[in-house]
DNA sequence: AGCACGCCGACT
DNA sequence: GTCGGCGTGCTC
């Protein structure tokens, strides 16, 4: 027998198969990770085929040293889905295999827990112990007297290792190795009883065909009850689910919800686990013992078999595409594997994205709707301020009079208040404080981006460069301004304004130490009147009966970011964050400041139309020709060399730009360029920028790659509709 | 990736 | 003479 084995090493040289003989007595199967010897060394590698003929020079092939674990990690479905994300997302078979198991596997660092067993031996009784080891009878005593016939060593902490010790040496106690699970700690929940209504019942009767399904539900609508059902019926005709959630979402209520109701059926795989943890939770779903994952991101691929359901919650947020190395898009290996096991794949969100709603209104998904709210309350009011105004009438400072007002009345009545700072990442656009004038690319109808290394504006569609403004081309006012409101310039000020008030402060500066993010928020629970100040992190999760008031300080800053998907982004946390002020009994208020008040996003999400924001934002994006109607297509170079990085560029370009001969007219728009952030973790950063119409974006992409492949040695991304281009 | 092989300059 | 620089090529 031979073995095609892929070599566990991320590099483009070594990505292919190399094929090794099963020498006999090893028992090898497809999916093992074995040891073989690779030149001089000794390397790690899966066994991704098994054939009875030898397809290489059968002298110079050599044995399989041995495998690594007795049992096949990657199973058969996850090694057809490596192939397709191969060839879709052109990654290296090693990187995607890789994302199947815990890593903590790979390094060795994790096993099997194992913990000693003690009972008394059958013929314990015969053996005698001397008179003066008291307490080696103490012991026997406590194990005669034991309901339980074996015992932990934690049970028999109370002695010494040393009596225990000789009692085993005499064969009176035994001592056996059990394995045992490591299971991540779930808050307890009472579990309530919960009605549904209608629209739930029926989204749980509709959702069951081999197809995928857009949960379009509003904020509140019981969205998770729903797909509780659905799990529960899954697990009814003994199938198992995946779902998914957005990691910040990922918090101790909603695991401890799905644990009370599934108890151990559930496995949860996410960041806050320890490696022992994760690497028994993947195990459980591995064997079969647990058949519902509840994770982030990576969760999509637990090595369940036989899938009823994949769920997606939250399925517009961004943190569904992976950023960084292996980069696949989680919608994508979702819909594989639904496909692969016949499934339905729901797509949960009270404002999906733009791609999934439009294709949920052509009919490629089906829409199921949750149009009301579980609990059959209104939600806030939101009053949008014009900061043009304030500033007019003399007030220049961060907060509305409107917004003023309103606190001074939440802290009169011990309420509580968010304030909320839409901040995304790490640049800004630049603004006329006087007129709302924003500058925007001439080419690209998106706001231009502050680079302050070089004191330009920059598009970073196109590339194009503009000098800094010193006068507004609008109105000729001087107060043309950049730079962005944070976390910390807003507490001090509201410190200023109430002294005796209790503000809390939550951004990514003050959660980094574990456990912080549960300390702020129980500390604001417990705080009345109290003053919540936050990045999007405050948006999620927890629900406060006790917030009547949230404040959006500058809502605008998401909304002119160098990304044609800023507008969607921002109508989404608009309706969360707005969500946060909707828990309660009395009636909550939101007050969103802004300098364009009439941009149609606020008017949608403040009406919380998200219909009407669809239409007008499709209609945009035809227009203006971005994705979903084209595709881009980012390539990035980054190396420590400079010159290396710009050569390699220049090559791969040249040869890009052939492609223009044949596909004129499928080519919107193509340029190479430096990347926003020319320099990170000491490595420059150039990339090719191309919006492709969709026709033959397929083609195109494909040729793209393979000149890529062809003209760089490695560390070129690729990225299709990126979600950020940093 | 990482190791051998190889072809140049500088040194005990 | 030989030690070591890193450029190139190969690993079943």
């Amino acid at each position: 027998m031979y073995a095609q084995v892929i070599i566990d090493q991320d590099a483009k040289a070594l990505d292919k198969e190399f094929e090794y003989r099963v020498p006999t007595g090893l028992n090898i199967e497809v999916g093992m990770r074995v040891l073989v010897p690779f030149g001089s060394r000794q390397l790690q590698g899966f066994v991704i085929g098994m054939t009875e003929e030898c397809h290489y020079d059968s002298s110079k092939i050599k044995d399989i040293i041995a495998s690594v674990d007795d049992y096949a990690c990657i199973k058969s479905e996850l090694l057809i889905l490596m192939q397709y994300m191969a060839k879709k997302n052109h990654l290296k078979l090693a990187s995607i295999l890789r994302l199947f198991i815990p890593s903590q596997m790979r390094d060795g660092s994790v096993h099997d827990l194992f913990e000693n067993n003690y009972s008394l031996s059958a013929n314990y009784k015969d053996i005698r112990l001397s008179k003066s080891a008291k307490k080696q009878q103490e012991i026997i005593d406590f194990f005669e007297n034991s309901l339980e016939k074996t015992l932990k060593s934690e049970n028999l902490s109370q002695f010494s290792y040393s009596a225990l010790k000789s009692l085993i040496d005499k064969g009176v106690i035994e001592r056996s190795k059990v394995k045992v699970n490591r299971v991540p700690l779930v808050l307890d929940v009472d579990e309530k009883k919960v009605e549904l209504n209608q629209d739930q019942l029926h989204a749980i009767d509709t959702i069951k065909e081999d197809r995928t399904y857009l949960l379009h539900g509003v904020t509140g609508s019981g969205k998770t009850e729903v797909y509780i059902n659905l799990i529960k019926r899954v697990l009814k005709e003994g199938k198992s689910a995946i779902m998914l959630v957005p990691e910040i979402s990922l918090t101790p209520q909603i695991m401890a919800n799905f644990k009370s109701r599934f108890g151990q059926s559930v496995a949860l795989l996410h960041s806050g686990l320890s490696k022992g943890e994760r690497f028994d939770e993947w195990k459980r779903l591995f064997s079969g013992e647990a058949k519902i994952a509840i994770g982030a991101r990576s969760a999509i691929f637990a090595p369940l078999e036989n899938l009823g359901m994949i769920i997606i919650d939250e399925e517009h947020e961004s943190s569904y595409i992976s950023e960084s190395n292996p980069r696949f898009s989680t919608h994508d290996v979702a819909s594989f594997r639904a496909r692969f096991n016949h499934c339905p794949l729901v797509l949960g969100s009270a404002t999906p994205s733009i791609e999934s709603y439009q294709k949920a209104v052509n009919g490629e998904y089906q829409l199921v709707e949750l149009p009301i709210r579980a609990n059959g309350k209104e939600m806030p009011k939101i009053q949008i301020v014009d900061m043009m105004n304030e500033l007019r009438a003399g007030n220049s400072g961060i907060f509305s009079n409107q917004l003023l007002a309103d606190l001074v009345n939440i802290i009169n009545n011990k309420k509580q208040a968010m304030i909320f700072i839409n901040r995304r990442g790490y640049s800004s656009f630049m603004r006329c404080r006087d007129c709302g004038y924003i500058a925007k690319c001439t080419n690209c109808d998106v706001s231009l981006v502050y680079h302050k290394e070089d004191e330009r504006l920059k598009c970073h569609y196109c590339g194009a460069q503009f000098k800094v403004l010193t006068h507004c081309p609008n109105c000729h006012s001087e107060h043309v301004k950049h730079g962005a409101v944070g976390t910390e310039s807003v507490a001090k000020a509201l410190k200023e304004y109430f002294p005796d008030v209790e503000i809390l402060r939550m951004d990514n500066d003050t959660t980094s130490t574990k456990n912080a993010h549960q300390k702020i928020l129980s500390k604001f629970a417990h705080t009345k009147p109290a003053i919540l100040v936050g990045t999007q992190m405050i948006a999620k999760g927890h629900d406060f009966e006790d917030v009547l008031l949230v404040g959006i300080v500058d809502a605008d800053q998401g909304l002119y970011q160098a990304d044609y998907r800023s507008t969607e982004r921002t109508f989404a946390l608009i309706t969360q964050v707005a969500g946060r002020a909707g828990r309660s009994q009395e009636q909550g208020k939101v007050i969103l400041q802004t300098y364009s008040p009439r941009h149609y996003v606020y008017k949608f999400a403040s009406n919380y139309d998200y219909k009407g924001f669809f239409r007008k934002e499709e209609n945009i994006r035809q227009t203006a020709q971005f994705p979903p109607f084209t595709r881009i297509i980012r390539l990035l170079f980054a190396s420590e060399d400079e010159n290396y990085v710009r050569e390699n560029l220049k090559v791969c370009y040249t040869e890009i730009e052939k492609l223009k001969d044949i596909y004129q007219d499928q080519i919107i728009y193509m340029d190479a360029m430096k990347s926003p952030i020319k320099r990170m973790q000491n490595k420059y950063r150039y990339q090719i920028l191309m919006r492709l119409k969709l026709d033959k974006a397929d083609e195109i992409e494909n040729k793209v790659f393979e000149i890529a492949d062809k003209h760089s040695k490695n560390s070129v991304f690729f990225e299709i509709n990126p979600q950020n281009m940093t």
